[in-house]
DNA sequence: ATGCCCACGACACGTGGA
């Protein structure tokens, strides 16, 4: 099964783009982030014409996440639990039935954090302390489950083109990298890692100053994946063709395969 | 040192992104 996370910066404005990316790869799984798009304006038909079932948690002009699957999505999960009066649309989680047994995916799309020093830091740190909170129970579930989305954290100076130039930025700060280690440390495997080391991989180029065309990217965007979800990992990349076309999002794919 | 570019809402440019 192959399991992808994609922050495609406005589903409407991607939607070319991300379904003639969805005919290539042929994902059976996909999480969405920064959809931007409401639920009643999310393009359904579309994705569902390409075969995929959908679990859509919307908000207007900003966030936004999904999960598409070939296969059925059961007990979804709107939002993070532990603030009720979170109103960011920026969780969904499902439970996809595989080979006899289950795999249970999360979208992501974790705060930017930016700029240090204000409540929006604030936000992140805490969101972050929920993120931790409620994996720490899906983990008991010993299931097969796969976090994956645009955490906005670089975890390593070799995810980063120039880590002196992101020293102070939300993405990089020790905080902030501490914060995510200690999500990892609960038993969770970066599954780029398992295949891929050294620095030069990256899923985030800013559209400014020609980033992609210099190659000086950010990895951002994770594949966390469970002890159980770990055992039947056979691959895992980042797909940069996306951010090469015209029109592209400013992140680009990353997937792994399980085998069921 | 700062802004570069892009999307949105809704038509002018401010907000947010990372």
């Amino acid at each position: 099964m192959k399991i992808a996370s994609f922050n495609v910066n406005s589903l409407k404005a991607r939607l070319e783009n991300l379904k003639t990316w969805l005919k290539d790869a042929d994902p059976d799984v996909v999480c969405l982030q920064e959809t931007k798009s409401t639920d009643d304006t999310f393009p359904r038909s579309e994705l569902e014409d390409l075969g995929y079932n959908l679990a859509i948690h919307g908000q207007k002009t900003y966030n936004g996440v999904a999960i598409l699957s070939k296969f059925p999505l059961e007990d979804v999960r709107i939002g993070l639990p532990g603030d009720d009066g979170d109103e960011q649309a920026r969780y969904i989680e499902a439970v996809i039935p595989a080979g006899g047994t289950v795999v249970r995916v999360a979208s992501i799309y974790l705060p930017n954090g930016n700029p240090l020093g204000t409540d929006k830091f604030t936000y992140k740190l805490k969101w972050m302390d929920r993120l931790r909170e409620h994996t720490q129970t899906l983990l008991t579930y010993e299931e097969a489950l796969v976090l994956a989305g645009d955490y906005n954290i670089i975890p390593k100076d070799e995810d980063c083109y120039d880590p002196v130039a992101w020293a102070d930025d939300a993405l990089f700060h020790p905080e902030a990298k501490a914060s995510f280690r200690s999500l990892c440390n609960l038993g969770f495997t970066d599954a780029f890692r398992a295949f891929h080391q050294g620095g030069n991989r990256y899923t985030f180029w800013d559209y400014q100053a020609g980033r992609w065309q210099k190659g000086q990217g950010i990895r951002i965007d994770h594949l966390l994946l469970s002890p159980q979800a770990a055992d039947r990992l056979v691959a895992c990349d980042i797909d940069e063709e996306p951010r090469g076309r015209e029109k592209p999002s400013d992140h680009t794919p990353i997937w792994c395969e399980l085998k069921f």
